[in-house]
DNA sequence: GTCCAGGATGGGC
DNA sequence: GCCCATCATGGA
């Protein structure tokens, strides 16, 4: 077991996000919680690798890993995976700033505080799990990504405990629509799924290309492969590429929460919500991952 | 039984 | 360009 530690800012807590990572925990297979704890295991540069992230030391977030292959690149990419998956580079101060202007948002920003964007750094994983979670309740999307992850991808046993790993696009490329609707996707997201992982695995489309474009061309270049639509898109550059102002207005979660919270007796439309959200430009993809968070209590 | 879920697409107009 | 049926299942 090798050791990593990573220094937070000021406006991090783990405690936040391992309070978001909990509420999914029952339903979710790609990880555990234990102690305080964030256990998992994933492929990076095609080596599986299991890690421990716990904050034995406030401020520093201490990563206790294993890899199976002997290279000394490991640690480098798994610091940032991890920096991606708590958004570790981003100071949220100035959202933070937005928040105490604004009446609605700011008990729940202090509610909240320290929370990040809890990421999907793998640019395949995140595109599945959005198609995955199009239009179907959450509970029903986890089911399908368990079924998925547990048919299709590898695992690695620690402790005694199985850890799986997020199925390959290369080896997604590969099946074939009825072997996805056998674990009841349906026809059309298992067609968008594996054109999807066959784009990723010959780097049609890549996540370093991605990270080179401004949002807006980001977006268009998602677009164009089946199955990825304005919300996908928006969703995919939140929460993989950590585009703060990417904002998947489209979100019926996002509607109910601003219902919910504006005490509305309809939700809003779109252009409503659009110029609602103006102030908080620049930090849209916050906004909503914030608002999210409101809908899961249940008050 | 009905309606809605963290949408996207292709057809008809 | 807008509207609408369709998808596939589960939970309220």
């Amino acid at each position: 077991m090798q050791t990593l530690i990573l220094n937070t800012s000021e406006t991090f807590r783990f405690s936040s996000c391992l309070w978001y990572l909990h509420q999914w925990c029952d339903h979710e297979c790609l990880h555990r919680i234990e102690v305080k704890t964030l256990k998992k295991a994933v492929r990076l540069n095609g080596n599986p690798v299991y890690f421990e992230i716990s904050e034995p030391i406030p401020s520093q977030l201490t990563v206790n890993y294993v890899a199976s292959g002997s290279h000394s690149a490991t640690c480098d990419v798994l610091k940032e995976y991890i920096t991606a998956l708590f958004d570790l580079d981003t100071d949220l101060l100035p959202f933070y700033q937005l928040g105490e202007q604004d009446d609605l948002l700011e008990p729940v920003i202090q509610k909240l505080y320290g929370l990040r964007i809890v990421g999907i750094p793998d640019l395949f994983e995140a595109v599945c799990w959005a198609i995955t979670g199009q239009q179907i309740n959450l509970a029903f999307a986890y089911t399908l990504k368990r079924r998925f992850v547990e048919t299709f991808g590898d695992c690695i046993e620690q402790e005694g405990h199985t850890y799986f790993i997020f199925p390959s696009s290369a080896l997604v490329a590969q099946l074939s629509v009825s072997d996805l609707t056998a674990l009841q996707f349906s026809a059309r997201k298992a067609a968008y799924i594996i054109g999807i992982a066959k784009a990723i695995t010959h780097q049609e489309l890549t996540k370093a290309q991605l990270q080179t474009l401004p949002l807006e061309q980001a977006k268009e270049r998602l677009v164009q492969w089946k199955g990825i639509g304005n919300w996908t898109a928006n969703y995919v550059l939140m929460k993989s590429l950590q585009m703060q102002d990417a904002f998947p207005i489209e979100d019926v979660g996002l509607h109910n929460a601003l219902k919910k919270l504006m005490k509305l007796p309809q939700k809003l439309d779109l252009p409503a919500i659009e110029q609602w959200a103006k102030p908080w430009s620049g930090w849209r993809a916050y906004l909503t991952f914030y608002l999210w968070q409101t809908l899961l209590d249940h008050e």
